[in-house]
DNA sequence: CGCTATTTTGAGATGGCTCAAGCTATGTGG
DNA sequence: CCACATAGCTTGAGCCATCTCAAAATAGCG
């Protein structure tokens, strides 16, 4: 049987996602006879950092929030997840526990498989492993890309860089500017970017001045990209 | 034909080997006969950062390091390379360019492989692309778990993390301590932890006194082990 | 034995943190 | 529909860890 909630027709939209990118439509046929199909309301997590990983998940609809924590309770936010985007994969290795937490930012719709079921299945289909292997690498050089910022720059630019990599995302145009279509606290900000809730809101009580940003509650929305960008490339005249 | 200095008698050795866990003696020859071998001397870059990634590597003997760097010529030392170890993922995927650059450390012997062969071998081999897998979720983990320690802690923490990273894996037990079995000079733990040789020089000079490492010129003893945990883990008792 | 790279040390500056307090949207229950 | 509770945000003041820059000491190498 077809995973509930994956009706034939639909076949065509899962091609587009990045882990499918290859397979012919029977081979995607067989793989989504082994997935499961599973719901979660806004604010649930799909699973927490030390549980046992079992399965590999594809965002369908929605948003996922992963974070990791240290014993002392400190919080950092590696990245949202966005639809067609893979996450979990630590499950196909076999007995090991995810190194992180995922949270629900909206009502979401994942695929999911077990983690031993998804390791045969990219026995048979190499194409599959070969489709994974590409979004790890991605994540590699992202995270990187991130400790180098984190090694190297200043606050500030690391939040204008966190907002730039948002605005990429999940932009979305709206009058006057693009918005950042996540809800999007200050103590978000600052666990994406190493510092303190405090600080974020002195950040960008300051660039709100300078009319690069607008922002409220959970809410921002860039009025000037490449105001940012000069920020984040440290290129800015001071006054 | 076997790749040059890969005698068929050394083909056990080369199972121990993580990239080709799981793969019987057929196979393993196959593949081997798709490799090159390369040397580099003490000091040679293998690839830079932006180079075209051409080639998968495998080191067989000696140390790589894998730096990053900023435009603005600030430089992060992500890891060193031991042997058995599998870098350059990058050159799978098709088209990239190397986002790290790569030094030996000592003289190093490398098997590697071009990146469209490697790609086709674990289309044929998928346990090979599993390895792999397998490899790049390792390398993941550690960099999200540096990442976190790069934004909830203290330089000295960091320090000694570092070292006791470097312990784990490059450890030499000698009379007194343990030995880190590298040049490692203070420039290279800064880059390694975000700071400045300055700072590095301060932590090590106060270490010492303490009794709990001995130092000199890019040479590092470990004398207690357990004192460095306790400053990891800020467990320490200020007096 | 002198040269150069590495390391140490000092002094001063400062970015960002901490803690405390007040403010303000938002939504909830009366 | 309003007032109140609450979670999120702003702002101030003081402090301290760490950086910067300069200079001297040291160690290894040719």
């Amino acid at each position: 049987m077809l995973a509930e909630g994956v009706p034939p027709g639909d076949l065509q939209i899962l091609q587009g996602i990045r882990l499918f990118h290859g397979l012919g439509l029977p081979e995607l046929e067989e793989i989504l006879r082994e997935a499961h199909t599973r719901r979660f309301a806004k604010g649930e997590f799909l699973f927490l950092q030390g549980d046992p990983a079992g399965s590999l998940y594809v965002l369908l609809r929605g948003r996922v929030k992963l974070t990791q924590s240290t014993p002392e309770g400190h919080e950092v936010l590696l990245r949202f997840v966005r639809d067609g985007e893979v996450f979990g994969g630590i499950a196909v290795l076999g007995d090991k526990t995810y190194p992180v937490s995922a949270q629900a930012v909206n009502d979401c719709i994942t695929l999911c498989w077990d983690g031993e079921t998804m390791a045969q299945l990219m026995g048979r289909h190499p194409c599959l492993a070969l489709n994974v292997l590409h979004s790890m690498a991605e994540r590699i050089q992202e995270i990187q890309e991130r400790l180098l910022e984190m090694a190297t720059e200043r606050v500030e630019q690391r939040v204008a860089r966190a907002l730039l990599r948002l605005l990429r995302q999940t932009g979305r145009k709206v009058e006057g500017g693009v918005l950042i279509d996540l809800p999007l606290s200050r103590q978000d900000l600052a666990a994406m970017t190493g510092t303190t809730l405090y600080t974020v809101s002195r950040i960008l009580t300051r660039w709100e001045h300078q009319g690069l940003i607008q922002s409220g509650r959970g809410r921002i929305l860039i009025r000037f990209p490449h105001g940012l960008v000069t920020i984040a490339e440290d290129l800015v005249q001071k006054t």
